[in-house]
DNA sequence: CCTAGATTATTCGTACACAAACAAGTTTTT
DNA sequence: AAAAACTTGTTTGTGTACGAATAATCTAGG
C-alpha cells in the first residue's frame, strides 16, 4: 500500500527463523521429560555419547557454541553430575570431557524425546515438504562444507 | 553405522535452526550500520515506524518478544532517544511508545541495510529455493493463522 | 457497585550468545 | 632456545529469552 511495504518485518528470514526457533525451543521443553534440560545442555551431552572423550573448545565448535557460551553450559552439567572433567596429560590447557554414568543412561533414555521433538517441531509440513525444508536449512546453516 | 546414528545432532531441525539464526545474527551485525543496533531493537523500530503508535505489550506481541524481554529493549531504546514512552490516558498501566525524530530518521536510513541482511542471509539459496524456503519457514513458525 | 478475574508493566532469577581481554600453555619462526 | 603467534579455558559486560511473582489498573459478572 505505501512505501512502508517496502521492509515488512513477517517477510524477513531473520524474523521468521527467531520465531520458528522460539517454536522449537518450546517444544523442546514440554517434551524432552521430567528433568530439567536445555537444547544446548541435550546437545553437548549427545555429542559426548557419540565421541566419548573431546576437549570443552572442540566440544564447543561440534555443537555450534562459543568457549564463553560452552563454558557455563559445561559448568552447570558437571555440578549435576552428568560430566566429567579432567585435564588432558598431553596438553595442560585442555579439559577432557566425558560423559558419567548417569550422563550417559539420561542420554540414552533421551534421546527418543529428541526425535520426537524434531518431529513435532516439522509437523506443520508434509513429509515432502519436511525433507525439502530441511535440505534448505542446511544449506542456510552453511553446514554443507566442514562437515559439522 | 551404530545405534547411535539413531539421534544425529546435525540433523535435528532445532540444531539446525539455531545455526541458521546464529549466521543470519552474525551477518546482521556486520551489515546493519554503524550505529550499535541489535535484530531485536531493529525489529521494534521498524514496527514502530509502521504503527506510529502502540503499547509496550502489543508491540512485543507484534514483534515476538515476552513482556520482560521487550521491557529490556525499549529501555535501551529510550535511554538512546530513539522511542519515546507516555503514558496511555485511557489506560493508566499502558506506556504508549512511538518514534522519536531521530528513530524515524534512523529506520528511514536503515530499511535498505535491512533488505540486504535478508538477502544476504538466503544468499546460499537459489531464488527459488528462496522463496519455497521463506514459506516453509513461515509454516512452520506458525505465522498462517494470526496475520502477525 | 463490587469483587473475581484478566491485563500491563516491572522485577528477579536462570540460561544462552558473543565480543573482548586475560593467563597459562603450546607451536611456529627465526 | 628465545620470540612471536596461536590455542585453551575463564571472566566480564551487554543483550536477548522466558518463567514466575508482583503491584497497579481495568473489565465483567453477579
Amino acid at each position: 500500500m505505501t512505501a512502508k511495504d517496502g521492509y515488512i518485518l513477517e517477510r524477513q528470514a531473520g524474523h521468521l527463523l527467531r520465531r520458528a526457533h522460539q517454536r522449537h525451543s518450546a517444544i523442546f521443553q514440554e517434551n524432552i521429560g521430567d528433568v530439567q534440560l536445555t537444547p544446548l545442555q541435550f546437545a553437548a551431552l549427545v555429542k559426548l555419547r557419540d565421541l566419548n572423550e573431546v576437549s570443552q573448545n572442540h566440544l564447543g565448535r561440534l555443537t555450534a557454541m562459543d568457549a564463553a557460551t560452552m563454558q557455563g553450559v559445561i559448568k552447570r552439567l558437571a555440578s549435576r553430575g552428568l560430566i566429567e572433567r579432567r585435564p588432558d596429560p598431553n596438553d595442560r590447557r585442555r579439559l577432557i570431557l566425558s560423559l558419567s554414568v548417569e550422563g550417559r543412561d539420561l542420554v540414552e533414555a533421551l534421546v527418543n524425546n529428541g526425535s520426537n521433538i524434531t518431529a513435532q517441531t516439522l509437523e506443520p509440513l508434509s513429509a515432502a515438504e519436511q525433507k525439502q525444508f530441511l535440505d534448505l536449512l542446511a544449506k542456510l546453516a552453511q553446514l554443507s562444507g566442514h562437515g559439522e
